[in-house]
DNA sequence: GTTGCGATGTATCGGCCCGATACATCGGGC
DNA sequence: GCCCGATGTATCGGGCCGATACATCGCAAC
């Protein structure tokens, strides 16, 4: 999941480890905490080892090449996508397994989807909302059957987790229709949207 | 967070692994997706080191003692909490650390919620919407600074990571509200919750 | 002017947890 | 009689995290 995200931002372009982090958080910060350096780091070096990425000394350490590192000088490190690391790249956007589905996975598909072709947006949000209309009837099941066995903490619990299902299922079923019409998301199909952060141009 | 979630279920009665993983599962659906044996078994060996569990060999087993083990039978083992379990686990309920806060570790206090005592339920709840917040405040900044910058697919997943916020600080302060009254979640103290899956019985 | 602090930056280590896999029992349907 | 799905215990490789260490740079306070 992780080399989806990183591929994706270093396609846009090189960048190093630090300044990788901080758009991952950026980009992924709904979906994700943020990514720890006890990841990137091998990651990076996994990517490099597949030929995916190059890795190349930065400014900061090639301004002092001449000068041989008296205390071992670490530059930083500027990491860029390849031809093979691109290919990799729309191969694992159009790929669509059990885990494209999961919240992770699918908000790293997601976000990338300005780059992904239509028939897979479509397969993937179809298969995200089977897989959150499966947690909902789950819970539905259980708030049912054992409503008097739970106590109402547990209970408050689940109720808010269907909502939120509910609630995830609508979203999908919205961006599913603009999907279909050929639309891109965030121009307005319906009255429940007040102007918040940004952009309400006119329809393009 | 295994330990809490793990001494809390045999808590309420001794039970075995496999078990074990189903309440876990119903308890904590809404927020992760199912305990793996990968992480089960290892912990309870390392709670059973500890001594805050037993492990004893379950009927299955002991209906074959008589018998020598001709193919290495392996019986059924069932856990059980012991007094210096009961003990980590109210210490566990008690302390909150940020990684309360997050989403995982406050869903697995949530839902021990009915054997925590009301300060630290308070405790919990309004660190839960600082936390929230503070995401909400990160998502609300870049969306008006970086609105342009950003492909609509991108756009759309923050703006619906900023609805998730508001919905679960609106959760939140409803919650704080019915715990400084001395309520319980449940009874609808609003008019925005129709009848939905179980109880709707009269107040206790 | 130096001292100290916060942001930038690279990197490793122990440990939790997951998914895949293996193996064994048991009840019931075909 | 046979297979299959539910029950049940267990390990292994690997991804990812939090803590930690180390190093540089600009800037503000003293």
């Amino acid at each position: 999941m992780l080399d989806l995200a990183i591929l994706g931002l270093l396609h846009e372009s090189p960048m190093h480890g630090y300044e990788l982090r901080k758009q991952l958080a950026a980009k992924l910060g709904t979906i994700r905490a943020a990514i720890s350096y006890g990841s990137l780091y091998p990651t990076l070096r996994r990517l490099h080892t597949a030929g995916w990425i190059t890795e190349e000394a930065g400014p900061a350490a090639a301004r002092q090449t001449e000068v041989p590192p008296l205390t071992s000088r670490r530059g930083r490190v500027v990491y860029k996508i390849t031809a093979d690391g691109k290919e990799r790249f729309q191969e694992l956007l159009a790929q669509a397994g059990p885990e494209t589905y999961d919240d992770t996975g699918f908000g790293v598909h997601f976000a990338f989807f300005s780059r992904t072709d239509h028939d897979t947006r479509l397969r993937i949000l179809e298969g995200r909302r089977r897989r959150i209309e499966e947690r909902r009837e789950g819970l539905r099941d259980a708030l049912s059957r054992a409503a008097e066995r739970l106590d109402a903490y547990t209970l408050e619990l689940q109720r808010h987790g269907l909502d939120g299902c509910e609630r995830e299922v609508r979203w999908l079923e919205e961006l599913i229709a603009t999907e279909r019409s050929g639309g891109q998301p965030g121009q307005q199909s319906q009255e429940g949207r007040q102007g918040r952060g940004g952009r309400e141009g006119p329809v393009t």
